[in-house]
DNA sequence: TATACCAAACCGTCCTGGACAAACAGCCCT
DNA sequence: AGGGCTGTTTGTCCAGGACGGTTTGGTATA
């Protein structure tokens, strides 16, 4: 049964042990790794991998080095690997994969996110807040949060996969964007425009700074946002959207979660909404969903605009 | 391109179903009650219930009904029941039992909050923005954080409890909120005060507004915040705590999760600790914690500027 | 060469039934 | 009232099996 984290450990060398300095037991594994207790388990029988050590009730533990396997697994397969040909690897074999997946090559990270790197690295949150400031005033916001807030997500996002920073020092980026952002959305925020969307995610996506940036280019296109936060359950969006008189559903999807639970909530929801009200899900996510009727894509930030135009076209249209 | 890794969608046949009654199938069921599948299945050979239907391959189907006893027995949890004295209640015993759990006898709601209640019902967002910030600036920031917004939170959970407001209009609340008091902490943020406070919670722990509630508190008394978000596990604390020079670790609990996984992390997080950093327990849940040595322990906010005082005074004494 | 089709392999999820330790409740004792 | 003991409750894990949708890859067809 073994609840918790304190079974001592197997420290790892000394410095960059951080993320993955400690055994982990079942319970945890899934929120470590993104992958379900369940089929963790069926790769160990099938495929020999992992192979746990047990604590003293003969639960699972899986020891630091095979969870920093695992993760790279998840994002092999994220990207269109097999679960056959990948899981087992040993971990030079997947960091040279990773690397070769890599959209941009290693080293050509640009001068203004190796600053933002270097101020993560260093806890030096008066200077990432000043140099996330400084590009927001020099791009813009629409830009600032389409292009360099994008990036610099998943550029910290490799960082964290590959271990080259630790779990605290994202949220410290995170909060500071979304400290940012909460406060810029102030000034731009419309409590009459059109049309009206409803911000929220799937049960068990927990990451909301993809609403706050949808929520930062909607309002800055003229749309009223009303976010809920993270994790509404389909009935409540139902619910919520008759309440609140709702014209568009906004959802987002991090790849953090398997994408299989985010294509049937998404059926689940159609199912049950008003098909008056259009379904818009945005996020790294949804580039792993198939697509559905009923449901507009949005990989990146640059469909809102003219997603939003059509749709003030097709509803001027329906209303004439 | 997207070749997805984890496309395999079990035809649902849910989806012909209309908006109202759903009968959900295993892979949603988590999503709608809160309560994993695992659980479910072992009340079912316990307690006899829930007593699902099939489909055609033999997988487990929840009828409407039973799932909304499932959400009504999860609130009951929540509120300290046990498992086997309401699992398998009739659905009217377990309304009344919902209804008798209020700590309050209804109808004492003073004026002030029933607006906001009504406020709420009606899902008038910019209504509740005024009422609260109007209430703000009338009983300035500390006043309106420890007293109206505090027992704000009780009553919402209250009514949520007894089925009196909607997941999403909590969800409504809490955004109002968190926005109200982000806007007020920038304005006495503080870049060099002391202590330095690393704020967090332990993972499971979702909720942040007790985060916002003390980050707001203890800026007001001079105090350098640092917010880390929900769920930070215990090596992580440890190692921010090196790198942020911290001089003390504020964790908040709240009810809804059991309070023994809170236990374990804080003796997890003491044992781990540079004993030279202080641990300030706070939030709602902490006055089911049995007390322990070296964590403070807040059960409301009134506690902080006296401890802030105490932990002055104690460190000019040991540095003179 | 390109496309359509089909069998085989792959792989995630659910199944049954059992085990166990942590958490709890009730009791006795001081 | 408070502290320690004991029996019960309850969430999570284990093992191995089954199944059906998806992908793969080879073959036949245009």
């Amino acid at each position: 049964m073994s609840h918790t984290y304190d079974q001592p450990l197997r420290s790892v060398s000394s410095l960059d042990c951080g993320a993955a300095g400690v055994a982990v037991p079942v319970i945890l594994i899934e929120n470590e790794t993104g992958l379900t207790k369940e089929v963790i388990r069926k790769w160990e029988s099938r495929y020999g991998f992992p192979r746990p050590e047990r604590d003293e009730n003969g639960d699972r533990i899986y020891p630091p080095d095979q969870v920093v396997r695992l993760r790279l697994i998840r994002r092999l397969l994220g990207a269109g690997m097999r679960p056959g040909k990948v899981v087992g690897l040993e971990l030079e074999t997947l960091e040279r994969l990773t690397e070769q997946m890599s959209l941009e090559p290693p080293g050509t990270t640009s001068d203004g996110f190796q600053q933002v790197l270097d101020a993560l690295s260093g806890h030096d949150l008066p200077r990432l807040t000043h140099l996330l400031k400084g590009q927001l005033i020099r791009q813009g916001l629409s830009v600032f949060v389409r292009e360099t807030v994008a990036r610099l997500n998943v550029l910290i996002g490799e960082c964290w996969l590959r271990g080259e920073i630790n779990i605290f020092e994202e949220h410290l980026y995170t909060e500071a964007v979304c400290d940012l952002l909460h406060e810029s959305i102030r000034t731009v925020i419309n409590f009459s425009g059109s049309p009206r969307v409803l911000l929220t995610t799937a049960p068990g996506e927990l990451h909301t700074i993809g609403l706050l940036m949808a929520s930062t280019i909607l309002s800055l296109e003229g749309a009223h946002c009303i976010s809920l936060g993270a994790q509404m359950p389909a009935v409540e969006i139902v619910t919520a959207a008759k309440g609140c008189a709702i014209d568009v559903v906004g959802l987002s999807f991090s790849i953090a979660r398997p994408a299989r639970d985010a294509a049937l909530f998404l059926r689940d929801l159609r199912a049950r909404l008003d098909p008056a009200v259009e379904i818009w899900a945005g996020g790294v996510g949804v580039s792993r969903l198939r697509r559905m009727d009923g449901v507009r894509y949005m990989p990146d930030l640059e469909k809102v605009s003219p997603t939003i135009t059509a749709w003030r076209k097709s509803r001027a249209g329906a209303a004439s």
